[in-house]
DNA sequence: ATTTAGATGCAAATGATTTGCATATATACC
DNA sequence: GGTATATATGCAAATCATTTGCATCTAAAT
């Protein structure tokens, strides 16, 4: 089971699995959403209470850190979390912030090119934006990538 | 010249130029750099030794929401600003934070999946990372994209 | 030269995220 | 199970990039 998972890894790798823990993996196993950590933070205090927001972003780093956890930067100044941490991509939409997961990684990039100017790529983002369906008015301008 | 073009585009669209806007575009024309606002602060002040920081913000934002210049986010927490508006994409190298420009976007998504979704692209961003050449020291581990 | 919408400077506000430090608690060990 | 101790947590205060309010200034239209 994920949420089993999630936790083992904490310990795997010497971290502790307290109470707090516990609850932030259980708040994003339970969900598809990618959160912030303000929303992460809402919904653990269902579970915790007590938790204190310091404490969900010093644990969010922790995990995303050590990729027990994935982290997204949708450009609009804050970081996003979802359990997933295996290597994809997102439509996000600009109207509702909803979030479509890209199956394959549309990114190919020439390999002559860095080579030429020996360049290391060590990892690379990309995400799209646009409207999904139901934000998609007539109205809001825009060219296909 | 690059910086007349520039130039022009503020008047083109009914800004005016002023000496700050004239001395913010003479420093991003002169340049290839990738600039964070404190930078181009930071040169500006020996065009215009008056100019306020907030004013290079804003007049970055104006410019760069006008297309006159472009903007990218290399994941560290600020802005960088370029003189060239065109869509393109960067190798940012996490050692010295030195940028080589990707001459074609290497990025195509299925069309069909996209349009399973109805989902409608507007834009994207993409940024690899890795180490250039002069940083690339044994020790800092990497998978190929 | 005059007018005035638009631009600037300065100080203070924001908002996400981080840090310092005293206290609490998982886990290793007996 | 009880105890020791390295780790975590909570709280308040600090950061850091960026934005905003507002009074003053100035480019450019007349």
């Amino acid at each position: 089971m994920l949420r089993v998972r999630l936790k083992q890894s904490l310990a795997d790798r010497g971290y502790r699995l307290t109470r707090q823990r516990a609850a932030i993996l259980e708040v994003l196993a339970g969900t598809r959403e990618h959160l912030t950590a303000e929303e992460v933070h809402r919904r653990v205090r269902f579970l915790c209470p007590e938790l204190n927001l310091t404490t969900v972003y010093r644990n969010l780093n922790l995990m995303a850190r050590q990729k027990i956890i994935g982290r997204v930067d949708f450009g609009d100044g804050r970081a996003r979390f979802e359990a997933r941490s295996d290597h994809h991509h997102h439509l996000f939409c600009l109207g509702c912030g909803r979030v479509i997961e890209i199956p394959a990684c549309p990114v190919s990039i020439d390999e002559v090119f860095v080579r030429q100017h020996s360049f290391r790529i060590t990892e690379h983002q990309f995400e799209a934006y646009g409207y999904c369906a139901d934000c998609d008015r007539p109205g809001s301008e825009g060219a296909p990538v």
